[in-house]
DNA sequence: CGCCTTACG
DNA sequence: GGCG
DNA sequence: CGTA
């Protein structure tokens, strides 16, 4: 039951299969819904019936958090919204206020506005601050992003009225927003990340629709929001941004007014889109192959491995590894990794040089797999050197699974290596702690001692050895992130009327490449403003 | 209504 | 999904 | 159809 559990199989979305939808012709569960709903107005739209029970009828998740809501301005209607909101959340909500409040959020009312009206409306005098006995008083925006994480967020002072937060947001007088990631600077951690998450979770569901055009569009819609310098507070500040539309302005309304998208939370709850993140998370199973067993009813990990033969050598790769890969790789675990890389390569080439990309060179913290580029000045000696590292590597008993591809293109007829290589592996990198037996492996091989401890974890592990002429085109094309190389190579080809890849830049009109010796240059080259690795988080 | 990154096995 |  |  691992791919489904705690799932109850309501809101199970459509089954219908993927290899058989017409190209270009994409169903849309969710839209219809969002369409028609968008024109409700919003105090009128959420009905439905919210309690107002006494405190200790509701058993509350939080009993150091005692909201109260207050109503002016807010609406009876959409209070009652919000406070039954909260209250699915685990939250205690007041309907009267009283000196066990220990939050007051209120919507468009001024700090004085507010205590005024509560004194005014319960007789009670309070003091602001949110010191011993005295409440919080706060804007929705605390509220929403508590509804979003599911807990009482730390009171921060832009949540708190009376507060004007110049530093964060203001000056609306913003520059224009470039259409194509690559001319943007867009940091690992940014100021909208509930809305980018969201918009994220749509993609993904359209990607497990089989629609890589609706992945593609809220794909970049979360894009352009991660650049933006100012944390969003009304969905009127997206209007002018590109690929901000229609659908994704809806979610990133709800989200600002209520701190939750009903499309995104019934997305999140289906069962399609729940057992499609786990089958496809598996190495070697991608969108079809997971809609397949899915329509096939395979629901978890158990179901296949009683599948037996019918498994690619990745997928068995894969399952074996399944909860180690699971777990993502720490920075410090990809430092060992690189030592373990470096002295394979440098025990045939002393002075090789060894590049950790992908994530972790755009700063990440933490990766699903190590990804490494490897040069030397001189070509002859990168030949072969991927296979004889690899080779030197499970000598030492650290490969669980690797495939070798070389370049193929323009050098069909030859039959000897070009200087490039790329390497997909699973290494065992040796652990601090010993650890039990993989649970994976005891499924397979049910006779393996539960005592015996392993003192390595399975790590994905990508290596690329390419000539150093073409040393910075693979160093820009494995740096990513993957949508961020997506817009640098549209840009190139639309704009630029050059076709970018990992190897070279080339003119179609003037039939030449581009030699490059730094990243500089090829940003140059494209006529674009450098951007760091770490502003490459697109 | 066409387009949406570009490669290898 | 959003743009041109 | 999978991988980056
Ligand atoms: N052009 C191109 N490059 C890609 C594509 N997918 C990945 N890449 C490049 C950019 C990525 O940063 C790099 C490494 O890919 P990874 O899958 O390892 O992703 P990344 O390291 O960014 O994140 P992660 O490993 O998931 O933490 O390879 C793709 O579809 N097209
Ligand atoms: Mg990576
Ligand atoms: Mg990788």
């Amino acid at each position: 039951r691992c791919c489904t559990e705690g799932v109850e199989g309501r809101e199970v979305t459509a089954a219908a299969g993927l290899l058989n939808s017409a190209p270009g012709k994409e169903r849309l569960l969710g839209g219809f819904w969002n369409k028609a709903m968008s024109f409700i107005p919003l105090k009128r739209r959420r009905a439905g019936p919210v309690s107002e029970e006494p405190l200790d009828s509701l058993q509350s998740l939080f009993p150091d958090v005692c909201l109260f809501l207050v109503e002016r301005r807010m609406g009876s209607a959409r209070r009652k919204f919000l406070t039954g909101l909260a209250q699915k959340k685990g939250f205690c909500v007041t309907p009267q206020f009283s000196d066990q409040v220990t939050h007051v959020v209120s919507e468009q009312n001024s700090c004085s506005e507010v205590l005024l009206w509560i004194e005014r409306q319960s007789g009670q005098k309070v003091q602001p601050g949110g010191a011993e006995m005295t409440p919080h008083i706060l804007d929705i925006t605390w509220f929403t992003e508590s509804m979003s994480l599911g807990k009482p967020v730390k009171v921060e002072p832009r949540h708190c009225l009376g507060v004007s937060d110049s530093s964060v947001s203001r000056d609306k007088a913003t520059q224009e927003i470039p259409a194509y990631g690559c001319q943007r600077r867009t940091p690992l951690h940014h100021h909208n990340k509930e809305i980018t998450d969201a918009l994220e979770i749509l993609a993904l569901s359209a990607s497990f629709q089989g629609s890589e055009a609706r992945f593609l569009g809220f794909t970049r819609a979360s894009s352009v929001l991660k650049s933006l310098p100012f944390r969003l507070q009304s969905v009127e500040e997206v209007k002018d941004l590109p690929w901000c539309g229609g659908h994704s302005q809806t979610v990133i309304q709800e989200i600002l007014e209520d701190g939750v998208c009903r499309e995104v939370e019934t997305v999140k709850n289906s069962e399609h889109f729940q057992s499609m993140k786990a089958l496809t998370s598996i190495f070697g199973v991608g969108i079809r192959t997971a809609d397949k067993w899915y329509r096939d009813g395979v629901r978890s990990l158990s179901d296949l491995n009683n599948l037996g033969g019918k498994l690619t050598a990745e997928q068995k790769a894969g399952l074996l590894h399944y909860t180690d890969l699971q777990q993502s790789v720490t920075r410090e675990e990809a430092g060992t990794v690189e030592q373990l890389v470096k002295g394979a390569l440098q025990s045939f080439v002393p002075e090789v040089r060894v590049t950790m990309t992908g994530g972790f060179r755009r700063g990440k913290q933490e990766g699903h797999d190590v990804d490494f580029l490897i040069t030397h000045p001189d070509e002859k000696a990168l030949n072969g050197l991927l296979r004889k590292a690899v080779a030197w590597l499970d000598s030492k008993g650290s490969v669980l699974y690797y495939h070798v591809r070389a370049r193929s293109q323009n050098f069909s007829g030859s039959n000897t290596m070009d200087g490039h290589e790329t390497c997909y592996s699973i290494i065992a990198l040796p652990n601090v702690s010993p650890e039990k037996p993989s649970p994976d492996a005891e499924k397979i091989e049910p006779d393996l001692d539960k005592n015996s401890l392993r003192n390595w974890k399975a790590v994905r592990v990508d290596l690329v050895v390419c000539p150093y002429s073409e040393y910075f085109y693979a160093l820009l094309g494995w740096t990513g992130s993957k949508h961020f190389e997506r817009e640098l190579r549209r840009f190139s080809l639309h704009v630029k009327k050059m076709s970018l890849n990992s190897h070279g830049l080339f003119d179609i009109q003037k039939k030449c490449h581009h030699p490059a010796t730094s990243e500089e240059e090829i940003f140059a080259h494209l006529g674009l403003p450098y951007v760091l690795p770490s502003e490459r988080n697109a």
